[in-house]
DNA sequence: ACAGGCTCCGAAAACGATTTCGGTGAAAAA
DNA sequence: TTTTTCACCGAAATCGTTTTCGGAGCCTGT
């Protein structure tokens, strides 16, 4: 019952805990022998090395912590996921904490992660978050801090992103091709510089395509909810009776659009047709399926968590991290709420 | 940038890292001045404790582990969130970890956790673990483990659990109560006691009322998926023309029979109801809105994480844990899919 | 026989915080 | 004046592991 220690191997073997500790980590000057009987009582007791103390001993905990917005969220439970994942490959393990999109709750939760000794901080800022001490404090501490999926330019760290303004260009642009001539576009609130970037990429498909940017066709979501959609949907269809695409910024709002464009006998997409963005979970069983912009969580979880280990590698070493900035690809899931493009010539 | 520990304020202050410490926690052989000093300068410099040498010497982490089969899961991820929440309050971080239904995996985190030196651990069994040695033996090291959801009878340990007989039980009635005559039942692998317990509860309410159980009527998924709802829904429908209700152990699998009958113009729930069971997010968009059993995962992961709580306490106190087991009440969600209920006489 | 070179092991310091057990000095009591 | 009391502080051990440095013992070569 009690743990098996260092000490305890010692005395059983009549030998010091320096020895029994270098011939479990295999030192040359440590006999042949001495290091078979070590190992065999070692394994025998399963001897399991006190983490705390190598922590305190070699300042690594070989733990990291991640800070997300919200956990029970299909794109963050991936991110979770996937850097849980890649973590444990390299022998680490995660605290995973949630700030509810709070600027006070990250403070606190950072703070709270730098005591724990963590090795490393991933981290998606905040909704409420507009200034950046609180970051630059735990990197001048000497913890590496990598942002993923909501960033901000003004931090000096490594970073994982996807390129919303593309992503949402191309979501347009392929609306665009299938045929469609006026389409709304929901946004949300400007605070996230994603909600920003999708909203540029909508307008740069319309302007590259001759199509005049028309301020009432942009529609803006009060919150993030199913209803948020539900409700502008009828608005859409009452201002605008020729509208033939939307383009919400998430899939949660677009699955709302579909809910009340089906009620309102409103052919999808014959009529409108509808894209989203996030390609959750849930785009495959709406009616119809939800055509998205499929973004990668589980990959940015793996990147964010390689990247972040480097950094804690470099740091070791003595030498200076060089953030660097990895952009992970997204692309058109197309399913049946949009319409199908001509096949292009190759 | 260097971390402020005890002694630097010690030698600051001319004073001992004895009397520093007990400054800090306010022991009453300190001066009054000098802990005014010393909290003081410990606040300027923004002293924290080193938690790893606290958790040495104190032979306690503040961290607990959670282990649970899968992260992006609608309902595990409520309990990540509540228990989290739970967690903070009283001073606790949570390292999350995933077996992926993996009796091996679940036996390495097992044993990561234990090297973590972490005050507890909280677990949900994955479908392919049958034995238990590996958890006994955490327990009798001394690492009080509490089981939540996939449970064992097996196990002397405290839990948290939902009877999912009575839930199912009640499902089923409700279907007979709202008119349903003959109901399929869909279910998944025997193996976790879930599976099972659902399928007893809608036994037991057929008997209940007098309906003859009809095993024709019992169709098993090979996989927990949407597709094999979809599958089984034109099954159902062509062994049994006259089926007019399907209970599904779990709502993706519900889901993909809503999405089939509307395919096959089958009115829901005029002619089938449909009753799910978790109360999944997706249930409120699918069309009709699904009927399910709600399964509070966020107040099990709160309830999970208080009773480990106490049983860490009751250790440190060196008394004996006596496993107690918590049962969340479950209800039931009627939406659309399923039809009212004549209101009862009060 | 003795310097030099091996091989193998252990003492000890260190990481940072906690806590017991004295100890010092001054004031109060005798 | 001497003893007791008290308030206040510090030395040192402890938690378990790592690593440097030195040293004991033995063998080799001259």
């Amino acid at each position: 019952m009690p743990k098996t220690t260092l000490k305890k191997l010692a005395t059983i073997l009549g030998l010091s805990t320096a020895t029994v500790s270098k011939a479990l980590k295999n030192y040359p000057d440590i006999n042949a022998d001495t290091k078979k009987r070590v190992i065999e009582l070692a394994t025998s007791l399963n001897y399991q090395p006190n983490s705390l103390a190598q922590g305190l001993r070699n300042k690594e905990s070989k733990i990291i912590g991640l800070i997300i917005p919200e956990i029970v969220h299909h794109f963050f439970s991936n991110i979770i996921s996937g850097c849980i994942k890649a973590a444990e490959k390299r022998g680490y393990l995660v605290i995973v904490l949630q700030t509810n999109e709070s600027f006070e709750q990250e403070k606190n939760h950072l703070k709270l992660l730098m005591n724990k000794n963590v090795d490393g901080i991933l981290l998606s800022l905040s909704d409420d978050t507009t200034q950046h001490k609180h970051i630059k404090q735990v990197i001048d501490r000497g913890i590496p801090v990598v942002l993923f999926d909501k960033i901000s330019k003004l931090i000096k760290s490594s970073k994982v992103i996807i390129d919303d303004q593309k992503a949402a260009f191309n979501a347009t642009q392929y609306l665009i091709e299938s045929g469609c001539k006026k389409i709304a576009h929901i946004r949300g609130d400007l605070k996230p510089q994603t909600t920003i970037d999708r909203f540029i990429g909508y307008k740069k498909a319309l302007a590259k395509n001759n199509i005049p940017f028309d301020n009432s066709l942009i529609y803006k979501c009060k919150s993030l909810t199913f209803g948020e959609g539900y409700r502008l949907a009828k608005k859409i269809i009452q201002d605008h009776k020729d509208v033939d695409g939307v383009f919400a910024f998430t899939d949660l709002v677009a699955t709302g659009v579909l809910k009340r464009f089906n009620e309102l006998k409103i052919q999808v997409p014959e009529q409108v047709s509808v894209m989203g963005f996030s390609d959750w979970f849930l785009t495959k069983i709406t009616t119809p399926t939800l055509s998205s912009v499929h973004q990668p969580g589980f990959e940015m979880g793996q990147q964010a968590f390689e990247l972040l280990y480097k950094d804690i590698c470099t740091l070791k070493k003595g030498e200076e991290i060089i953030p660097q900035i990895i952009e992970i690809p997204t692309y058109i899931v197309p399913r049946n709420s949009t319409r199908k493009l001509a096949k292009k010539a190759k």
